[in-house]
RNA sequence: GGGCGAUUAGCUCAGCUGGUUAGAGCGUCUCGUUUACACCGAGGAUGUCGCAGGUUCGAAUCCUGCAUCGCCCA
């Protein structure tokens, strides 16, 4: 047998029992087991990117807590782990880490490894695409392993057989399949239209990833010529784009402007004429009402190019700088080309924060009005602060640039996937709005190429024409059978490497995915969609998609997205949100502030399951505040655990020295028959707050339970349990001290799954689901069938409130709880009397009453309250009777 | 500008399908160590439940408006 230990030491713990259950593969999902007895979880891939905080712990012990729960009630689990190590953020590191950048036209070259002790002046250094991308995995899988580290020692019981990496293998095999299975069934295709683009990365980016921020801007009013004679002031913060104006715009109720609709306008310094016309669009609020339409803008200005016939004048480039263009040439119109291009040459080449200020002083200059006359810029440009569409990372406002991009149909089935929405339960029910108007408020389709290099390929070529030009009308795709396959190095079949690149050849696509484009197939990559159709019937749709509220609008939403396209199913019955961590400031705790706290030491000072149980206070959704105060709780309930479950197993063996154990059937005594009662109600709050994933609630009912537990009950039947005797009343207390403290145990068991472990080998540990507290069974009715008789609960209130006022007595008269009293008298109704004499002498006994101190008399008890009690203390003879 | 959520003791939060004196923990104050626990125990004090109306016999809880904070979307 076990020696028990004196002190509580959860280092030691952790590490024990994180081996143990390691070695055990308690955690391993077993294939044998039927659907309905599997409980799946589409575990979030964390953005791998080196640097972990508080915030990690938080969300992914939230999921844990459910999984403990789903397990110790018999489910046989998949949880299984990916990392996010696709994409950006990745490249990013590994560009600063390694003084690099991808320059794709150079060749691959083998014998290059990359270096961590470059200094500055050394440069950046260009390296292959082949070259970057083996540095990528290079960092990424050093921080998965940091990562790794982390999630074991939280002790999350995760299925480390079931790893994934967003670009490894399985996940590109999947991408690419999923890609070439939307193409047949026509949900995806290319194009060359604007699209959002980020001048600094050179990548297209979707509307997900895009942020609106609020930032200073200037309006401008500019002249513009009626030809024909007469004039009026546009109003723009982006006169720079005057060279790619196509149209001038007012609102078509606005009858400032009705007589001008029809008519040609003039732009100053390009004289190049544009008709007026009208358009719902044009605020008649904003500016002096009426506004020019640019090649473009703003997606206003996209919208109403669409639909319009007129070709575009592009002219910021992909590098965010102004092209060369010349006017009297193509679309570039002017009356004066001379003039047009002299003013022109004054703004090629810069960016369009430098054309702005360069074009508002070259429109201020006298004779740049209508018709010759004063300057084209009316007054001083007025200072505003409007919202500017920024890439989520990028650093500078995103342009409208024309360009080829593969997208996925999704704003033709808004309907569609708002139904799919529905059909999943969201936790907290509210959170379900936020995909509701995320796809109600989609105007684009969702773009899923990027030009970048860290990524999972389009398993895609083109034809090459005879001029050399590529044929984007001639996409050969790859099969299936080839994937994954990477379109750089792999000719497609039918074809020589020899003729890449070459007239009557072919051309890789070498642009890679959106890592949502990936990240969306999650429960695919882990139920291995593509490649064993048998294991993905067994694993999904998924139970659960535990995540946090900001990524509703990319994870979740793509996530729904692909499993409808693929299979007209959703992806998972219940989304599950945690809510964020906040500062003291109820700031959010991000990389970006600056605000965040790591993890370790706090794991060092208030153990594992502090940390947790801070987490688990936190309800669904909700974001809570960062308060180490709260660690100390948790930390507080561990050491409670540990020795209460010291005391009852040390009352446990002494009796088992000299009897056996006796069963639930020796609980025959009131107050303990009245914990049973009390218990089951515990159970059962418990049980519904779980299943409707409300761990916290679970929580505050569990450990609200277990504290009276030790102050109230314990107490109360120490004498019981103290005594040598083998009595049926010593037996009784035994039993239900020991089924009192399994029955918390086991509840308590998710939230703080160590130093419970911990106490459970000591004595409770059997053979099978009963080697783990974490594999036993969840409490249940079953716990208590055997308990053969019934008490009120009221029975153990009115003996807690009897012995709190004799405490309360011993307090104000400063003595000791052991103090003894030589008087105790109860007044009340005869059923109050009737109710608690059936738990006196275990009252008696707690509060050292003398014999023969105690009396009763029937008459009315105090107003709100049961009973009177009067105390008199020993050798105090002045206490009041 | 539209939507969602929050606002309860000094602090962090429960309670919100309306029902007797609004709860917990932390902190604070007063005490208490001979047999689980000083990483402890007992007891006390502390609240116009954001504001204003309304519904009701009765509102922290339901309705309306407002304020403040946060988030989502334009």
């Amino acid at each position: 047998m076990t020696e028990i230990p004196k002190k509580y030491k959860h280092g030691d713990a952790e590490k024990k029992w994180r081996s143990f259950w390691q070695e055990n593969e308690l955690f391993s999902w077993d294939p044998s087991k039927s659907r309905e007895e599997t409980f799946v979880v589409d575990t979030p891939p964390p953005t791998i990117s080196g640097s972990l905080h508080i915030g990690h712990v938080f969300s992914y012990t939230h999921q844990d807590l459910i999984v403990r729960y789903q397990r110790m009630k018999g489910m046989n689990i998949s949880y299984p782990m990916g990392w996010d190590d696709n994409g950006l953020p990745t490249e990013r590191r590994v560009q600063n880490i390694f003084g690099i950048r991808c320059e794709p036209k150079l060749p691959y070259d083998a014998d290059w490894k990359p270096r961590r002790d470059k200094k500055k002046k050394d440069g950046i250094e260009e390296v292959s695409r082949q070259n970057f991308i083996e540095a990528c995995s290079i960092i990424t899988e050093e921080d998965e392993k940091v990562f790794e580290e982390l999630w074991r020692r939280m002790g999350l019981s995760i299925d480390w057989n079931q790893q994934y990496a967003t670009i490894n293998e399985i996940s590109r095999l999947t991408s690419q399949a999923s890609f070439l299975e939307l193409v047949k069934k026509d949900m995806v295709y290319s194009t060359e239209a604007p699209t959002m683009w980020d001048i600094d990365f050179k990548t297209a980016v979707a509307q997900a990833e895009v942020e609106d921020k609020e930032r200073p801007g200037l309006m401008h009013q500019v002249r513009f010529g009626i030809q024909g004679g007469g004039e009026f002031s546009i109003s723009t913060t982006r006169p720079e784009l005057l060279p790619a104006c196509i149209a001038v715009v007012a609102h078509p109720d606005d009858d400032r402007f009705k007589d001008l609709f029809g008519k040609t306008a003039i732009t100053p310094l390009f004289h190049t004429e544009v008709p007026i016309l009208a358009a719902e669009h044009a605020d008649p609020e904003k500016g002096t009402g009426i506004l020019m339409v640019c090649t473009f803008g703003d997606s206003n200005d996209v919208d109403w190019w669409k639909k319009s016939k007129y070709p575009v004048k592009q002219i910021i480039g992909l590098n965010g700088r102004l092209v060369d263009v010349e006017f009297g040439k193509g679309h570039f119109h002017s009356a004066n080309p001379e003039a047009a291009n002299a003013a022109y040459a004054e703004l090629k080449g810069l960016y369009a924060k430098q054309a702005k200020k360069k074009i508002a002083e070259l429109l201020a200059a006298d004779g740049t009005g209508p018709h010759g006359e004063g300057s084209a810029l009316v007054g001083e440009p007025e200072e505003i602060s409007h919202p500017v569409k920024f890439y989520e990372k990028g650093d500078r406002p995103l342009e409208f640039v024309p360009t080829r991009q593969w997208f996925t149909k999704v704003l033709e089935h808004k309907e569609a996937l708002l139904a799919q929405g529905a059909k999943i339960a969201w936790h907290p029910p509210f959170m379900r709005s936020r995909y509701d108007s995320w796809v109600d408020g989609l105007n684009q389709d969702w773009c899923i190429s990027r030009q970048r290099y860290f990524g999972v390929p389009f398993p895609v070529w083109y034809a090459v024409k005879e001029n050399g030009l590529t044929d984007y009308e001639s996409p050969i795709f790859a099969d299936m059978d080839q994937l994954p396959i990477d379109p750089m190095s792999s000719a497609p079949r039918g074809f020589e490497e020899s003729q890449r690149d070459q007239p009557g050849g072919f051309r890789a696509d070498p642009d890679v995915m959106d890592t949502w484009a990936t990240s969306s197939l999650t429960p695919q990559i882990a139920s291995k969609w593509a490649t064993d159709k048998e294991r993905h019937q067994k694993l999904f749709p998924m139970d659960v998609r535990p995540q946090s509220h900001e990524i509703i609008r990319t994870w979740a939403f793509y996530t729904i997205v692909k499993a409808w396209m693929h299979e007209d199913e959703i992806p998972w019955k219940n989304v599950v949100i945690s809510g964020w961590i906040l500062d003291p400031d109820r700031k959010k705790m991000s990389k970006s502030k600056g605000n965040v706290v790591t993890p370790e030491h706090l794991l060092d000072e208030h153990s594992v399951d502090g940390v947790r149980y801070w987490t688990a206070r936190a309800r669904l959704g909700s974001d809570t505040e960062f308060d180490p105060t709260v660690f100390k709780v948790g930390k507080r309930l561990a050491n409670k655990v540990f020795n209460a479950s010291r005391f009852v197993f040390m009352q446990i063996d002494r009796a088992l020295e000299t009897s056996a154990m006796p069963g639930p059937q020796a609980i025959t005594e009131q107050l303990d028959l009245a914990l049973i009662a009390k218990l089951k109600t515990v159970v059962k709050i418990a049980t519904d707050a779980f299943e409707r994933f409300d761990y916290a609630a679970a929580l505050q009912a569990s450990e609200e339970s277990f504290w009276q537990f030790c102050d109230h009950y314990v107490e109360l039947v120490k004498a019981r349990s103290y005594a040598d005797d083998d009595t049926p009343a010593r037996r009784s207390a035994l039993a239900t001290l020991q089924l009192g403290l399994n029955v918390h145990l086991r509840l308590l068991a998710p939230f703080i799954p160590f130093v419970t472990e911990e106490v459970w080998s000591w004595r409770m540990a059997g053979e099978g689901r009963l080697a783990s507290v974490h594999t036993s069974p969840w409490p249940s009715e079953v716990d208590f069938a055997k308990v053969e008789g019934d008490a009120p609960i009221e029975a153990l209130t009115m003996a807690v409130e009897v012995t709190s006022k004799i405490r309360g007595a011993k307090s104000d008269a400063q003595k000791s709880l052991r103090w003894p009293v030589s008087a105790l008298s109860l007044t009340g109704s005869q059923d109050a009397i009737d109710a608690i004499s059936l738990v006196l002498s275990d009252v008696l006994a707690a509060g050292n009453v003398q014999d023969d101190a105690f009396s009763t008399t029937l008459g009315e008890a105090p107003e709100n309250e049961r009973l009177g009690v009067e105390v008199t203390l020993s050798q105090e003879s002045n206490q009041d009777a």
